[in-house]
DNA sequence: GACCTAACCTAGTGGGGATTCGGTAACGCT
DNA sequence: AGCGTTACCGAATCCCCACTAGGTTAGGTC
């Protein structure tokens, strides 16, 4: 990408910039351990060493991106999450929040969905990450009683897990996007909603699906 | 796990089997990188040269397994998808078998959801599992007509992305269920079944959710 | 135009891990 | 008991890659 740009002699915060942009996207491409530091170093046009002036090791550099952009999607879910709007137009308007940022975004997003860098601390990241999520999103979910008496468990846990499942789902479905990105947005969002919001309406009403006897 | 058997001498097939369990495990827990051939070894009760008598490389030895477990997987939804039952009772049945197998095979697909090998002949197995899966999957969910004039783009295209968010949401159910294993397995089922197929069945009959003016 | 800071580089170093070489010995068979 | 097969191993080899040591020069400052 910045391949042909003349090496010229940046300021640190560019030049910490660039790095950031170009390791998003080798993570994003070929994952932690396929991405090497000498081929990040080469797309952010410079030596390795260099690297080395802005981070003290690949994981953190990994590390820092994780937070960097984690922090960009929370924030897309906690503005778009609030309002007086019934409920049914606030998640659509995040999930058309969330694609667009997934849609002008196009590395940050595919870096954090991958998960193999091995590094526990990652592992905490992603964990703390997911807890504020759902800490976001469960009030909006969850605002209806009665639920926990219908499928026989506690409704926080259960909560959680039908976030899993939007969260896995609105991941698949922005994969899939990338690889068909002729669909407007629109209709991605319109997919997610049919499939999932539906879903969950009824199980905010307590209309429950029962196994039969 | 097998740390403590006495190191003795195995039919091929025996090893052979020993070593793919050992493999899977690691592969789950670690990754594809992560999993060092040493450490496969000595799971399965050998030194690393025994594995090359079995398996050309890393790479083809995982492939294997991607192959071996995805089949297994596949046949869960093939048996259970068929039958003259109404789909929503199909639908819960197979759902119910997938989540079996996610029960009673603890590390295989898990392994499954990672793909961070970075080898394309892993891409390519991934896709074309993918596609068989679908095709296995997709009449069940596109029995009716009339939804692509609704959304308005081409059913078939719509009816993948669909499915998209079924394995993704599935995936990421089990993922979650694995980390709170307490949970009964019917009532990850019920769980899946509110929150994805009461989507589905709307999405079939054509009452779509729309964007609002 | 001398000087200094810091951005940058070339050329290693070191370690980890996949893969292989050249055997050794367990087990079945006669 | 002897023999052949082959499961098995210890000890390299080799390559890749994160990381570093030590010097070089761009570019701002006085």
């Amino acid at each position: 990408m910045s391949s042909t740009a003349p090496r010229r002699r940046l300021s640190a915060e560019q030049r910490r910039e660039l790095i950031e942009q170009a390791a998003t996207e080798l993570f994003a491409e070929r994952g932690y351990s396929g991405a090497s530091i000498d081929e990040i170093a080469r797309r952010a046009g410079i030596s390795p060493p260099v690297l080395y002036d802005h981070f003290s090791s690949k994981q953190e550099l990994h590390r820092a991106l994780l937070e960097r952009h984690y922090a960009d999607l929370r924030e897309v879910w906690r503005t778009n999450l609030v309002g007086e709007d019934p409920p049914e137009r606030r998640t659509a308007r995040a999930f058309d929040a969330w694609f667009a940022y997934v849609e002008s975004h196009p590395y940050a997003w595919r870096m954090l969905f991958r998960d193999d860098s091995g590094d526990p601390e990652d592992e905490a990241i992603r964990r703390d990450v997911a807890a504020r999520s759902r800490a976001a999103v469960l009030p909006l979910l969850g605002r209806e009683q009665g639920v926990d008496e219908l499928v026989g468990g506690e409704a926080s846990e259960l909560l959680e897990a039908a976030w899993e499942v939007i969260r896995g789902a609105l991941q698949a479905l922005a994969l899939w996007w990338y690889e068909h990105r002729h669909v407007p947005r629109a209709q991605i969002v319109a997919i997610a909603m049919n499939v999932i919001w539906t879903g969950l309406e009824r199980v905010q009403r307590g209309e429950l699906w029962m196994p039969e006897a």
